[in-house]
DNA sequence: GCCGATTTGTCCGTATGTATC
DNA sequence: CGATACATACGGACAAATCGG
């Protein structure tokens, strides 16, 4: 699917950056170099060093170079500022993902639903509740809405698989972007069973609450995921802008 | 300090969307039109709507054009994806923020410590233990180490007013990125007197552990952040790149 | 301290492809 | 089909920072 030359690019060094083919703390090939190596225009080598630099994988010095400052730990955990399947988050890590469907209905937004989920009032829902488990030990419960109108034919078969799969390859739907929301919230009886968590070790859990947009700037879902607390962990990288000073 | 022109065209054009110039769902100028408006050129423009899309701000569709998808809950909390002092955030939230110190000492790291903050054994270090307050609540308890060699002359005065105010205006350092890891862990006793928590309601909290680097590439700060667990709330804006597909 | 070579940062103009209407 | 709009890519120019002689 990616076929264009600055994604290829920056698959490319990653990879290499990965696979410690640069030394921690040293620099890249300069841009001069990088344009002979890949055979393209500095616009395009610097479109692919911009995206290793919000990955957090290398740095750049004005009048020196781009140095390599990732981490193996970087790989694992969960990574903030792109969306990923539950799916495809666990393959990355190498971890054995599976997933139980609890709960598979249909629905009709009601005053409070709407309120809660930001579906307008009388949509018609697909109300999903999973539990995704890895390396077979529950990890996260999921509730999921979708919108009907929008997610056509779901059945609890595909929940059971993978719904973004079917979302992107058989209903051609492009997921754009995801509004999510970190929170810590107190664990319910319900958590407490799927999860097997024990309220006397931990009374509460991390809760992350997702809007998500396709092409047609249509909010189709909204997903309330909730982590065993033991086992939440979100990767960030941040840079620091200029705009602060 | 920001006189580039794209990030001039970015602030303003973010302006305009936060004042509802634009209405929600409608498009924006395109970047022929925003290209005789800002008199530039194409791409500057579109690197100005490429900032905003990793804000989540607007979406870009191919044919036909940039849509607004601004929704105003984005402004409070805090930001993913950015460096920035707990000052800053407070002030754009308009929030009144205050800083105790607890503790200000200085020491030397051993074996176990260096495992832990990721410094060089041996190394000098000023230890830091502050509460945050917004709006007179106690809210997060910070645990920072610092490094002494790349931030001398620290005092707790400093500390108890910006340390990033005092690292960027008065000793120049440029602060580059930051490695941060979001998970819950338990309280302790510490977190439970000075947050006043009562672990009966609430038995775990939201950390935030970072690793800051500077210019230089060394990690300069390495520090916790131990945040009352029903007032915290990070925010995120996750886009879908085709590379999984 | 100066100068020139190297390297990244910003900006411009243009051409072509692709999707939408 | 043509017009419009965004996406990708190329090439060039100059500025700013760094480094070695």
């Amino acid at each position: 699917m990616p076929k264009s030359k600055y994604d290829q690019i920056y698959k490319d060094l990653k990879r290499k950056i990965e696979l410690n083919e640069f030394a921690c703390q040293e620099l890249l090939p300069s841009e001069n170099n990088l344009i002979q190596t890949y055979d393209c225009s500095r616009n395009t080598v610097r479109r692919a060093i911009s995206r290793l630099v919000t990955d957090g994988y290398v740095q750049t010095m004005q009048g020196k170079g781009v140095r390599n400052i990732y981490s193996p730990a970087q790989q694992t955990a969960f990574t903030i500022g792109e969306i990923e399947s539950f799916r495809e988050s666990a393959i990355r890590n190498g971890q054995v993902p599976s997933t139980k469907v609890l709960v598979f209905v249909e629905l009709t937004t009601d005053e409070t639903l709407s309120q809660k989920t930001g579906f307008p009032v009388n949509s018609q829902i697909y109300y999903i509740q999973r539990l995704h488990f890895l390396d077979h030990i529950p990890l996260i419960l999921n509730h999921n809405y979708f919108r009907k109108d929008c997610v056509p034919g779901l059945t609890k078969e595909i929940a059971e698989d993978s719904i973004y799969h079917y979302l992107e390859q058989d209903l051609r739907i492009t997921i754009v972007n995801s509004r999510r929301i970190m929170t810590v919230e107190k664990i319910t009886e319900i958590d407490e069973k799927y999860l097997e968590l024990n309220s006397e070790e931990y009374n509460c859990m991390a809760v992350v609450t997702s809007h998500t947009y396709d092409s047609n700037g249509i909010m189709f879902e909204f997903t309330q995921s909730r982590h065993r607390p033991d086992s939440f962990r979100f990767q960030d990288n941040a840079v620091r802008r200029l705009s602060h000073i």
